[in-house]
DNA sequence: TGCGGGCCTGCAATGGATTTCATCACTCAC
DNA sequence: GTGAGTGATGAAATCCATTGCAGGCCCGCA
């Protein structure tokens, strides 16, 4: 920076303005420097600035990402998501990095708002220990939390209202007549068992009794979705519905169903969650709850921000909606 | 830092020392510095370490991720790369920023490099504009590319040897006694273009003469991949098999041909490749050519550090294999 | 002529760690 | 007893940009 300033005949301090487009600067020596440092090559190195300013412009999005060794597949899900939080964040000029483990997890001694690496973090999925994610929130507020609406936790939550959506889904196959409707998920995950709250609603509401033997919610997940949708076929018990706890549950679902013969959805009609892209391009096309990938993801970046300028924010929940997407899954 | 070196009574070089792991500090000393730096709760400031050491331990990943403006879907493939980079990365104590837009796109004035926000760069796939990425990497060599074999390119590129995994696939095609083997995917990326190639090689080899009408090769990517494999029906053209240049494809090409009434793969089978995780999950599964995901991105990050360090570095092929993902899919 | 402002620009302090070089205390060998 | 060698520590320079404050200049107005 020494040098361009000898080279346009200035101090550092102007170039420095100009090159931030501060207004302190006069049009002309801004014009001047900005072509100077434009052919000189140069910018502004990163990490003095984010040292000096005590800021980083960067966000670091925690996912549960595919594990190899154990053939883990992670869900397109996230790949759409973080599809969203790219564009979010290079519009307001964030930075985008990636991690897999939590940073309370053990083994890791730090955390990037501690040591400065970014300015805050948007978690995808509250997992299965809430309190060492309270407690680490307690601790640093500035995280986004992509999730189901648990009491009052004091974290800001982003996601769709899984209870209704739950509802949603179920009544929408009550309407098609079904009789015995089944439920695929592993409530083991927050979201999963607010969308099974959801599914019990729907029988209540209406004054029907929930048969638990139609809740297949053993521990598992989307990786063993096919193993788990077999052990349905498998139990002998009589559906002629699936409520799917996710896309990738439910195209699973079909699949297995399918190579055991049975026609969807004359047979066994399947409503899923999320409306993840690819469940478009092959299938056959679900009906779904939207997750409003795009909202959500949207509005996950602008809470966050907002929280980090220091404003206060509240929780977001975002309304449900169903969607049906194309035309030979279930009507 | 100074006041951890206040509370040990030693000075901050030796604090700075002793949390780095020197050698240079006393055993005691350093365990005493551990023990009151843990308790205050400090962490080393990233940003002043990255300054001084002008390094950042980041690596920028660039991957092409979905677009939801004109619900563009992105592969699968890039998510499971993703996963096994992260494991990569973590392992050698980096971090990752992830990109969808390439240093050398229109409005993008720096790169993460020359500003000193990453080491060094993961590009996957080459794109469509062969010469920005080759200029980009002549400036900075510290890129690694995942992509086609292309001439004598002087970046690092790894990724399987697709023009024998086209080979290959189309010649257990042959194998099977398919005597109309058809062509599905978008030869604008260079690697899908060398898959063709070795599916012309393969019928060269065999004495066979290409029938052109049987490349379905029209631009298109993944998230048409439905339209285009429907426009494949409609054209007339009769063919008992496929070849498709990625699992995505072949995912919906199977769709597409099983809604038209046809038997996958009585009627028509299908070779895939890439060897996607979701491909196991929900089927009917594929035959596929592997694209070594797992070996391929640890190479990818091995290489790239190695050549941040100094070393000089030579370009992987990594060799291809054909594998069958469980049952119902080509045999 | 003198004074209050407005507009630019520069000086110098600052952010937080790393690293070179010097120092110092000791030991050991000759 | 002296010099070489070793091991541990500290002082100070360095990395590079940002920013609060002060100052210079010009203008208008009294």
């Amino acid at each position: 920076m020494f040098e361009i300033a000898q080279l346009a005949g200035v101090s550092e301090s102007t170039v420095s303005r100009a090159l931030s487009g501060s207004p302190l600067v006069n049009e002309n020596t801004r014009n001047r420097i900005l072509k100077i440092a434009r052919s000189a090559n140069y910018t502004v190195n990163i990490n003095a600035r984010n040292l000096r300013q005590k800021r980083t412009r960067t966000i670091e999005v925690l996912i549960p990402l595919a594990e190899y060794g154990r053939q883990h597949m992670s869900d397109p899900f996230y790949l759409d998501m973080l599809g969203v939080l790219a564009d979010a964040l290079s519009e307001r000029h964030y930075d985008m990095l990636l991690t897999k483990r939590a940073p309370w997890a053990k083994g890791v001694e730090t955390n990037s708002i501690q040591c400065g690496r970014a300015d805050g973090i948007i978690i995808m999925g509250q997992g299965q220990d809430l309190e060492a994610l309270r407690n680490f929130t307690d601790l640093y507020p500035q995280v986004v939390v992509w999730g189901g609406h648990l009491r009052e936790d004091d974290y800001i939550v982003v996601g769709t209202d899984n209870v209704a959506g739950g509802k949603l889904a179920t009544e929408h196959l009550m309407k098609l007549g079904r009789k015995r409707i089944a439920f695929l998920g592993d409530p083991a995950e927050p979201e999963i068992a607010l969308r099974q709250q959801g599914y019990r609603k729907a029988f209540l509401d209406n004054g029907i009794a929930v048969d638990e033997s139609l809740i297949f919610s053993a521990p598992f997940d989307a990786r063993e979705a096919r193993a788990s949708a077999e052990k349905m076929l498998q139990s002998g018990v009589s559906f002629d519905a699936i409520f799917c706890a996710s896309d990738v549950i439910a195209m699973s679902a079909i699949t297995t169903l399918r190579n055991a013969g049975l026609d969807v959805p004359r047979d066994v009609a399947i409503v899923g969650y999320d409306d993840i892209l690819i469940a478009n391009s092959f299938g056959p096309s679900l009906t779904t709850v939207s997750q409003r990938i795009q909202e959500g993801g949207k509005t996950m970046v602008e809470l966050l921000l907002q929280r980090i300028e220091g404003k206060s924010v509240d929780t977001t929940l975002l309304p449900v909606e169903l969607v049906v997407r194309e035309s030979c899954g279930a009507p």
